[in-house]
RNA sequence: AUUCGGGCGUUGU
C-alpha cells in the first residue's frame, strides 16, 4: 500500500489525475495515508467536491486528514468551512493552527490572520512567512518589511514573499533591488520579477528574465504569454503560444 | 540525519 500511494501521487504531480485515481481504486484497502493522499490530489487540483467525497467516504480521520481537509477549502475560497473544522479538532498541532493562518491569509483577511499568529502556542517558519505573506496581500510594504527583518531565519519562500509584496505595491525599483541581494533564485522568484516588469510595461526586461531563466513552468509561460499580449505585441504572444510544451 | 507514502508558507490568467 506504501508504494502505490507513492505511485499515485507521483502520477498526480505529472498531471495524470485519473491514472492517479485508477491506482488509488485498485488498492484493496487504502489506509489513512492513502485516503489522505487522495484528498489532497484533488484538492491541489481544484477538485473540491471531490476532496469533500474523499473525505466523507474515510473509514477514520486524524488529524493530518483534519488539517488537509481544511486547507482544501481553504484554498478554494471557503473560508467559513475551514472555520468550521478548525473549530472541530480537538487538539491542534502546528501545522493545523499554521493552516488556519494561512487560510485567513490567503483570502485576504490580514486582521484574522493576526489574531491567530498571536493566539497560536508557538509558531514556526512557516507562520512567519504565512503572516508576511498576509502583509503582502494588502499591499502593506512597511509591516511586510518590519515581519522580514525580525524573523528568526528566512528562506526562498520568505525572500520570494518579501520580493512579492514589494511587486505587489508596484514598487519596482525596490523589488528590482532587492532582487539583486538575492543569494540564490528558484523559479518562483523569476516569474514574480517577471511579471513585475511585465505589469510595469517593461516587455524588454520582462522577456531578459524569461530568456535567462533553466526551465519553465506554467506559471512562467503564461505570465509571458500575457505580458506580450496586454502589451500588444499580439504576433510574439501567438508565438509563444506555438511555443508552450504542454497544455494546462 | 529536512530519517524520503499523507496535512501548513512564496509567483500568473
Amino acid at each position: 500500500v506504501v508504494c502505490w500511494t507513492a505511485l499515485f501521487i507521483a502520477y498526480a504531480h505529472n498531471g495524470n489525475l485519473k491514472e492517479s485515481k485508477v491506482i488509488f481504486d485498485a488498492i484493496p484497502e487504502p489506509d489513512l495515508v492513502a485516503w489522505t493522499s487522495m484528498l489532497v490530489v484533488y484538492a491541489q487540483n481544484g477538485y473540491l467536491s471531490k476532496a469533500r467525497k474523499i473525505f466523507g467516504r474515510m473509514p477514520q480521520r486524524d488529524l493530518v486528514s483534519w488539517t488537509a481537509m481544511l486547507s482544501a477549502y481553504a484554498r478554494n475560497g471557503n473560508l467559513r468551512e475551514s472555520k468550521l473544522i478548525f473549530d472541530d479538532i480537538p487538539e491542534l498541532d502546528l501545522p493545523s493552527w499554521n493552516a488556519m493562518l494561512s487560510a485567513y491569509s490567503q483570502n485576504g483577511h490580514l486582521e484574522d490572520a493576526k489574531r491567530i499568529f498571536h493566539m497560536m502556542p508557538a509558531r514556526n517558519l512557516s507562520s512567519c512567512n504565512a503572516i508576511l505573506s498576509a502583509y503582502s496581500q494588502e499591499g502593506d510594504v512597511p509591516n511586510a518589511k518590519r515581519c522580514f527583518d525580525k524573523m528568526p531565519q528566512h528562506c526562498m519562500v520568505s525572500w520570494n514573499a518579501m520580493l512579492a509584496a514589494y511587486a505587489r505595491a508596484g514598487h519596482l525599483e525596490d523589488a528590482r533591488i532587492f532582487f539583486a541581494t538575492f543569494h540564490e533564485t528558484d523559479l518562483v522568484s523569476r516569474n514574480t520579477m517577471l511579471v513585475a516588469f511585465s505589469q510595469a510595461g517593461n516587455i524588454q526586461e520582462a522577456t531578459r528574465i524569461f530568456d535567462d531563466m533553466p526551465f519553465w513552468d506554467s506559471v512562467s509561460w503564461s505570465s509571458m504569454l500575457f505580458a506580450y499580449a496586454l502589451n500588444g505585441h499580439l504576433d510574439n504572444a501567438k508565438e509563444m503560444y506555438d511555443r508552450v510544451p504542454y497544455r494546462d
